[in-house]
DNA sequence: CCGAGACTTCGATGCGGGCCGCAGCATCGT
DNA sequence: ACGATGCTGCGGCCCGCATCGAAGTCTCGG
């Protein structure tokens, strides 16, 4: 009785054309804000907020500030699911039916650039996804944390990583979520000497004195060997 | 868009509480009957069947026809592992909260009986389902059928299971919807003549006349061996 | 053939909630 | 300090739909 009323209130969360459309734009696991959801909806941006805000009430979305955007997520791997499975009885073949494009339009920006002191863009996020799956870094709610293989493994490219680098009021690491792609990257003490280390190997460089970077061709070998990057990534 | 649409229509399925009530009243593979339904979950008849012809329509249950009665019954697995996910989310334990007391309350009865000339009641079911998960039974659409390997062991218990022996008029083998357990046993020619054979080989006797069954000493052990049904099944 | 029970359809009612216009905050850029 | 941008809260309109009463269809049992 109390059960199933719980479990009517999280599908009806679903239940909403405009709901589903947002749930169905971050199932690939990128954090979007309002305004983009919107956007993705075919809303206003108020009708978007309010459906945010119960979205993250019922315990399906995450939200996370970052200047005047709020950035929304999927809670859990376990909502992921819920939606895989309801758009498998909807007979909805998996393919994901959202471009929604975001981010600066300039190529080279959203392949590699400088975050502040660390590297951001595709190959940051693609260096984040290479080390949590090799459990070398661990995400948690408000954090994260670099392990021990991670110690050895940056170690070999000569990136000091032990905890005790951290300076006063500078988090050792953390995740940074990226402009263009909409999922974490390595910031921190960590990441700053992760992309120090890089431009110090010439793996990267500058362009134009600009935030973009150009992966060198020594730095496409370092990074293949170390993260199994492709160069497109 | 189109797609997204597609799914919060499946989603607003489950996102009413009488209908979710319904759901999990289903979630453990049983056929219950409008009328049980509408108990289960609050609401008058008139109610139920709106909710029921809803769901049939939107792919999510699947009606069987018998008598004056309508048997639902989830339309597939994947709407239970739909059901299931949801239920994650919910934060809900995968406890079913749902007795549901259904059929007669003569304790006999339920446990074994013949339903005109084949075998129901929990011994039918678990033997039915032991057979379908060996691949010696499946079950379609409209219909069912005895496979090779279930042949061969039907034969050793001295039940001829060949289609040859279908007569005119009579199904071959076909599913049964059991009246108590709500889920399906074997019937049709191939049912008949285990039944038969059962009574043959003393594994079964009628209780004082009636449909029940009891189960004999050598029934308990044939049972155990032919298809691994412990004494309580 | 007739009555009882299971189930459905139709129609009317009422409530919940999606949606947007407008306004109020917070933050960023110049 | 100012306007621009991203986001949220409020009030009101309106559509959709869940619900139930009453009546009709089908099946079973005698």
């Amino acid at each position: 009785m109390v059960t199933t009323a719980a479990m009517a209130e999280t599908a009806a969360m679903v239940g909403e054309p405009a709901r589903a459309a947002m749930l169905s734009a971050l199932m690939d696991g990128r954090a979007l804000t309002a305004t983009e959801l919107a956007r993705a909806a075919g809303v206003m941006p108020q009708t978007a907020s309010a459906h945010l805000g119960r979205m993250v009430e019922a315990g399906l979305l995450a939200v996370e500030r970052q200047g005047r955007h709020r950035y929304h997520r999927l809670a859990s791997p376990a909502v992921a699911r819920m939606l895989e499975g309801i758009m498998a009885v909807a007979g909805i073949g998996l393919r994901q039916a959202k471009p929604v494009r975001v981010g600066p339009a300039d190529a080279a920006l959203r392949a590699a650039r400088t975050c502040y002191d660390h590297l951001a863009g595709r190959l940051a996020v693609g260096i984040a996804d290479r080390m949590l799956e090799r459990g070398e870094l661990e995400l948690s709610a408000d954090g994260g944390a670099i392990t021990a293989s991670g110690e050895a493994m940056l170690g070999t490219l000569g990136v000091q990583a032990h905890p005790d680098h951290a300076r006063k009021g500078r988090l050792f690491c953390r995740p940074c979520l990226d402009w263009s792609e909409r999922r974490p990257h390595l910031a921190g003490v960590v990441g700053a000497a992760l992309c120090a280390r890089c431009f110090e190997l010439g793996w990267v460089t500058r362009i134009d004195g600009s935030r973009a970077l150009r992966v060198t061709r020594a730095g496409e070998a370092g990074f293949a060997e170390a993260f199994g990057l492709a160069p497109g990534d």
